[in-house]
DNA sequence: TTAGCACTTGGAGTTAAGTCCAAGTCAAGT
DNA sequence: ACTTGACTTGGACTTAACTCCAAGTGCTAA
């Protein structure tokens, strides 16, 4: 692993070279250093710490959370119990999320299997196709 | 269960009656039925398609997605195929996403776990704290 | 040295999905 | 009759998170 410019950080985690900036931008990231010509580079921990954001950025852990983290992270020792807590919260949030993302697969699995099944032909009036399975 | 006016259904799904009023602007639900002085009710059918449309895009479903499939359901048995690749796609997309979101709770598992057993507080530098976790 | 390309900046524009507002109507209660 | 409260409408506004743009700089290769 090494210093990479934007636009491999951008192809090494699918992810836009304006989003990059973006990020610096408001806070998400630290002052990423440049080089001589004023371009940035992203050293190994930075990477790490993009990497990080663009998981849970993608399970919907929102930026401005993140942001708080990150702000965190560079204020030191006295937030490590603030960090801990806003982890504990994003992990509950991310539970929820699983939970809710359960119900629906399993709501879709059901559906399909009428649709497989040919038991959905039968359907009487328009939205009577969505009658809620047991609760 | 019978039919309910707007702020009825609100409370029901915990959806505002705006939230309501929208998706019907946006055909996500069919004309919505009038009582005499104007108002909308909701009879059994249309609430079960709200339960399920809830419960989607609590999940991020995209509401255009559910538009379509309300529209194909309108349209009737030419539809059936299409429709059910609709809910074919859908899945599969909630299936990445809980792929995803079982990765996120992981990471953020084992970082509090760092943070419960004191190892975070060896933290080098500031972002360092994120190296990542074997592949 | 000139063309081309990757990068820089500040700022404007986009997208999805609501969310809110003002102005008006209607039925019920006092 | 008058106030209250729930509803109606069309349309404007908000929020989150990008995403794009124009104008400019600076290295690289022919």
């Amino acid at each position: 692993m090494a210093d990479l410019t934007i636009t491999e950080v951008s192809e090494k985690y699918h992810i836009k070279p304006d989003t990059l900036r973006y990020y610096e931008r408001i806070k998400l990231l630290p002052q990423v250093p440049r080089s001589k010509n004023g371009n940035r580079y992203y050293p190994d921990e930075l990477q790490s710490w993009i990497e990080m954001v663009v998981c849970l950025r993608h399970s919907g852990v929102p930026v401005e959370k993140l942001i708080d983290y990150a702000q965190m992270l560079q204020a030191g020792d006295a937030t490590l119990d603030a960090r801990e807590n806003l982890l504990r919260e994003q992990l509950a949030e991310l539970e929820e999320k699983r939970h809710d993302l359960e119900r629906s697969i399993s709501r879709l699995q059901h559906k399909i299997h009428l649709y497989e099944t040919g038991e959905i032909k039968q359907g009487k009036s328009y939205f009577s196709d969505y009658g809620i399975i047991d609760d």
